[in-house]
DNA sequence: TTCCTCCGTTGAAACATTTAAACCTTTTGA
DNA sequence: TCAAAAGGTTTAAATGTTTCAACGGAGGAA
């Protein structure tokens, strides 16, 4: 692959995955995350999340939106109850090739120093 | 591996990743890191990178040194002269291990619904 | 219906981030 | 030595994010 091509991957990469990264960058969802990951496809309650990490129920509600707009959870409805769990989401792979290619290029233009 | 030890490696995985995750969830920083890619092993300037981009110098400036502690760029000074560019960074690594272990521990749960 | 539970939303306050203008430091070269 | 060039730093304003308290709405049970 052409280093032109190289550059433009990373720059759709980017574009692709910005709301997962920014999702991911706070320490708040990643502990959210990581619940609702423990707790599989049965997914969990909000008041689950409040007593889990050390969140207030708002506070929870609003990074659970921040998740689910970059869809990476997603909600099933049953009565009242909502339960959240993450989603396969074609973003993580698309961060695993960006990721990829700038080490490989960073490699590269070590070399050709 | 067992489904205890990926949970620990994602969260492992999001504590060392945190910081590019926060530093590339960011537009401004994501173009800078292009055109340094871009430019290679010899580095840019502020004023370069002040002219590619539609930021201020002290806004340049100010990216820089997030992606600087994030240690996704090094500089090389040359008199009053700063080179900046794009730093080999093993948090690359991680971030990829990291979203595969998800995109799996995801797949698993869907799975075994 | 009436009460209760579970959650989302709104509004306001606290906090953090981003930006630009002005200033300062260091180096270069006349 | 002095002026210019390069770029970092400080300050303050604007903006965005996060949080909590209070409210509202929808569903289930009596």
């Amino acid at each position: 692959m052409s280093r032109q091509a190289d550059l433009q991957k990373i720059k759709d990469g980017f574009v692709q995955t910005q709301d997962i990264l920014l999702a991911l960058g706070d320490e708040n969802r990643q502990s959210i995350l990581v619940s609702l990951l423990e707790a599989g496809c049965d997914g969990m309650r909000v008041g689950q999340l409040t007593a889990q990490t050390h969140l207030s129920r708002p506070a929870v509600s609003h990074h659970l939106k921040i998740l689910k707009e970059a869809q990476l959870v997603s909600i099933r409805k049953d009565g009242t109850k909502h339960y959240y769990a993450v989603q396969p989401n074609e973003s993580f792979g698309i961060m695993q090739k960006t990721a990829a290619i700038i080490e490989r290029l960073v490699e590269e233009n070590e070399q050709n120093d």
